[in-house]
DNA sequence: AAAACGGGGCA
DNA sequence: TGCCCAGTTTT
């Protein structure tokens, strides 16, 4: 049975090493997700799986996988692919600074490991795009190394479990649960280990609504006992997000459109847009007026709006955008239009990667009436 | 230590 | 609506 640990310092118990992780794996092996990357010890299908999952839930990033694993199979193939094709498949996903930073690891990894990522915890954290989990999480899938791979339902489940009460995204709280999991991982199976710690978090020891009544651990989970279970782990402040307030331009000239790639230090890095301007507040229909005749990109061009859509508000974890897209048709493109940005047809969109935003929008306004191609 | 960085699903 | 998801990087 489990046995109890008395720690001097902290109000909570331990358990013994051997009775949690004989308990949990007995749990996994009839309860364990079935899920393609757990089929193979390849660690550049591991590292894939591990980087689309990120603050991702896994039946959002399945099909992800699938298609990024079908066009890019090998690390090799993916290193030498060009980075437009790799944010093409990431499109929808975000957080796209992963996809670029998977890209540019598996060049490092060709660069500096010549072509085989490296087999320790140690080295792989030296890889674009690994931290912490994700490091773990590839050494102990894929070459058995007994470090653990602490994600959000590890830090949930230890908090409750144990009453951890530091605040899981705080510096100190990083350290106390990696070493509260260094000491119950398993040194004959610490990847099953991992990947089932993980799993118990995703369906039993759920953030809303745990299975408190048929875990068996309940009766030594610290949550459990003093009614706590809903207020660990404590999580720290919410951050609130800002308001940006984004105007595009899609502009009809002869059927086609222009579009360009974001390159600044900002969101949506490497995916492509129509011309934009950013307000730093809402325009009424006066000032909207006024903002688009000031446009240097249509300087010298006579303008015609042809549509304004309604105000879509985009919502992401730190940011609310407003937008607006404004259609107009111009005469002659301005040589600034013309050097600076992609021209294309509209129905050519879908071969560049789009924030979601736009892919929405797109597929929610009947656009096309406004870029039909006069002889 | 804190902020930046997406998008979707669920009560 | 608010929370949170197989987190990492930058400031």
């Amino acid at each position: 049975m489990l046995k109890v640990k008395f720690d001097e310092k902290k109000f909570f118990f331990c358990f013994d090493t051997m009775d949690f992780s004989s308990i949990l794996l007995k749990w996994y092996a009839s309860n364990a997700r079935e899920l393609p990357w757990r089929n193979t010890t390849d660690p550049y299908s591991i590292w894939v799986s591990e980087v689309i999952l990120q603050q991702t839930r896994v039946a959002q990033g399945l099909p992800y996988y699938y298609r990024f694993m079908e066009r890019f199979p090998t690390l090799q193939v993916l290193a030498n692919a060009p980075l437009d094709d790799v944010m093409r498949v990431w499109q929808g996903l975000g957080y796209y600074t992963r996809a670029r930073n998977l890209y540019y690891g598996a060049r490092q990894v060709m660069d500096e490991f010549g072509g085989r990522l490296p087999s320790t915890y140690l080295q792989l954290l030296k890889i674009k795009g690994l931290g912490p989990y994700s490091a773990a999480a590839v050494a102990s899938f894929a070459f058995g190394e007994p470090v653990p791979a602490v994600d959000g339902n590890v830090f949930r489940i230890l908090a409750r479990l144990f009453g951890v009460f530091t605040p899981i995204d705080s510096q100190a709280a990083r350290r106390e649960f990696f070493n509260l999991a260094q000491e119950l991982i398993p040194h004959d199976n610490p990847g099953a280990f991992n990947q089932a710690i993980i799993d118990y978090g995703a369906l039993q020891c759920t953030p809303k609504s745990p299975q408190c009544s048929i875990c068996p651990f309940s009766e030594f989970c610290y949550a459990f006992q003093n009614n706590l279970v809903n207020s660990l782990p404590i999580k720290g402040k919410r951050i609130i997000p800002r308001d940006r307030f984004f105007y595009y331009f899609m502009i009809s000239h002869q059927g086609d459109t222009f579009i360009k790639k974001r390159t600044n230090r900002d969101i949506w890095h490497s995916l492509y847009e129509f011309p934009m301007v950013e307000q730093s507040k809402l325009l009424n229909s006066e000032e909207l007026v006024k903002m688009i005749s000031g446009v240097e990109l249509f300087q010298g061009a006579e303008v015609v709006v042809l549509h304004v859509s309604d105000v879509i508000k985009h919502k992401l974890s730190h940011l609310n955008i407003w937008a607006t897209f404004i259609i107009l048709e111009i005469d002659k493109p301005p040589y600034i239009l013309l050097s600076n940005y992609i021209k294309l047809s509209v129905n050519q969109l879908h071969n560049y990667s789009l924030p979601r935003l736009i892919d929405s929008y797109m597929a929610a306004e009947p656009v096309e009436q406004y870029f039909i191609k006069q002889k």
